[in-house]
RNA sequence: GCGGACGUGGCUCAGUUGGUAGAGCAUCACCUUGCCAAGGUGAGGGUCGCGGGUUCGAGUCCCGUCGUCCGCUCCA
């Protein structure tokens, strides 16, 4: 595919009010709560309910599963939230996500003090709030005295977490590069303001991948990741519509970045971020080697040349990217001349993937049900439902995405088939219970 | 943090010039039906975000606070 060279912020073609209804669903069918609601809510926070928490974890596994399990290059860690300063300042982070920021006292606009060298640019007042630093890094203390040698910092991002166990990893795996380093983990950022649900969130969980190549590889590696990174959403069920990949320019390159491009989704107030890759050079590595005096390089002794790698950064929002497939995925259509809810999730993300439901509330029926939830239950999330007519049960896990009902009737008990209920073409197949598992893993078309 | 709008049962909302809370949907139970949100009967659920003030009396007026949305900001 080629990159769309559009600004971003370009109005979407998108209801306004889907925004809305996802929300509003979320928070329904329990996928996400404001944190702390009894209370009054907790500014950017979310818990993620029942359904939320199986498709949080689909999202991750998903993405693990192409970036870790199905290649022999890349290898996992989970770092420490918690980290001392030094790591911050020799990344950079402690300098540059600290921004001295004034308020215009007349035209209440806000400006970083270090870029503004006269008065106001918006109606030229001089007249300033004082400076105040305003760092994005959550500060703590570590231990029990409060003073200067007990600062700590929760990670703004995963990133660092590979790069200084970049030597561990190399050690006690045996790789070289070109390989990776990928981790799934929360970070924080005190955001000045939080937005969009969960899009922008102070706490949030990152999916970071560094991959580590040869000084001169770097270019071809970005191209490569970039490519990779845009095929994962399309295979999980991402209308490539609503997808697009968009290079920074310049000005907008983080501190650590030579080139990143965004994969972009067009969200219902425009193009925005799902994930960046960034050519992130030896930046860091270079940092790190030389503030802790630790050998963060390579040495290869094919060629007996000795190098620090050049970094290419896949990182996500797991988050945002769960909110996309959702918003994505929404859909009001007919069946039968009625109306419906249905989201048109990938089978490996629904938070269900089949829901076991006997017609009816008969002894023999629910007997018979829960022998095939047992059979499935090892294979599959499944959730089991009695309450209310069938028609009402399959529109709710039209709603919630399941892609699979079961449903078991009174003919079941003599012939031992149930019937397979699909959720976008709503059609029935009847299924022998002893082939019902192999038919079930056929239509996952995962092998 | 600043400016603007808003905050009533799980959801969507109604509550008239201040007089002691309603509807639809949803949920649950029973009956009925037996493959696409059917019907009947009944039930649970709200100190009207929270705190204070004015008043004989406040969901309705005033102040504060928390939260949501839109702008300034940012990037997973």
């Amino acid at each position: 595919m080629t990159a769309e060279m559009e600004a971003p912020g370009t109005p979407a073609p998108t209801s306004g009010d889907l925004m809305d209804k996802v929300v509003s669903l979320c928070k329904r069918r329990g996928f996400i709560f404001q944190s702390a609601e009894i209370y009054g809510g907790f500014r950017s926070t979310y818990d993620y309910g029942p359904l939320g928490v199986n498709m949080l974890r689909n999202v991750k596994n998903a993405w693990w599963r192409s970036m870790v399990q199905l290649r022999d290059d890349v290898v996992g860690i989970d770092a420490a939230i918690l980290s001392p300063p030094i790591v911050w300042e020799v990344s950079g982070h402690l300098h540059n996500f600290t921004d001295p920021l004034v308020d215009c006292r007349n035209c209440h606009s806000r400006w970083r003090a270090d870029k503004l060298t006269g008065p106001c640019p918006n109606c030229g007042s001089t007249d300033f709030t004082e400076a105040r630093p305003f760092n994005l890094m959550f500060k703590t203390h570590a231990g029990p005295v409060e003073d200067e040698g007990t600062v700590a910092y929760l990670r703004p991002e995963t990133a660092q977490g590979m790069f200084i166990n970049f030597a561990n990893v190399l050690q006690t795996t045996r790789k070289r590069p070109p390989f990776g380093i990928a981790q799934i983990g929360k970070s924080f950022r005190n955001e000045i303001t939080p937005q969009n649900f969960v899009f922008r969130t102070r706490e949030f969980e990152q999916m970071e991948m560094e991959y580590f190549v040869p000084p001169d590889e770097g270019p071809r590696w970005h191209e490569y990741w970039m490519n990779e990174r845009y095929k994962w959403y399309v295979e999980l069920g991402m209308p490539p519509e609503k997808l697009r990949l968009r290079p920074h320019g310049p000005e907008e390159l983080s501190h650590y970045s030579s080139a990143t491009s965004d994969v972009e989704f067009l969200f219902p107030w425009g193009w925005d971020e799902l994930e960046g890759i960034a050519n992130r050079t030896d930046y860091d590595l270079r940092r790190h080697a030389e503030a802790s005096g630790a050998h963060l390089d390579f040495f290869d002794p094919a060629t007996g040349e000795r190098y620090v790698p050049h970094v290419i950064e896949p990182a996500g929002g797991v988050t945002r990217t769960m909110m996309a497939f959702l918003l994505a995925g929404y859909d009001e259509d007919e069946v039968g001349g009625e109306a419906r809810t249905v989201l048109h999730l990938h089978h490996r993300l629904a938070p269900y993937q089949v829901a076991v439901l006997p017609l009816s509330r008969k002894e023999q029926l629910e007997s018979m049900s829960r022998e095939v939830l047992h059979l499935l239950q090892p294979h599959f999330m499944c959730d089991y439902d009695v309450t209310q007519s069938i028609g009402r049960r399959y529109r709710r896990h039209d709603e919630i995405g399941t892609p699979w009902c079961v449903t078991v009737d009174f003919d079941s008990l003599e012939d031992r088939a149930v019937t397979i209920r699909d959720r976008d073409t709503t059609a029935q197949v009847r299924v022998k219970v002893g082939e019902l598992l192999a038919e079930l893993q056929a239509r996952t078309g995962d092998a």
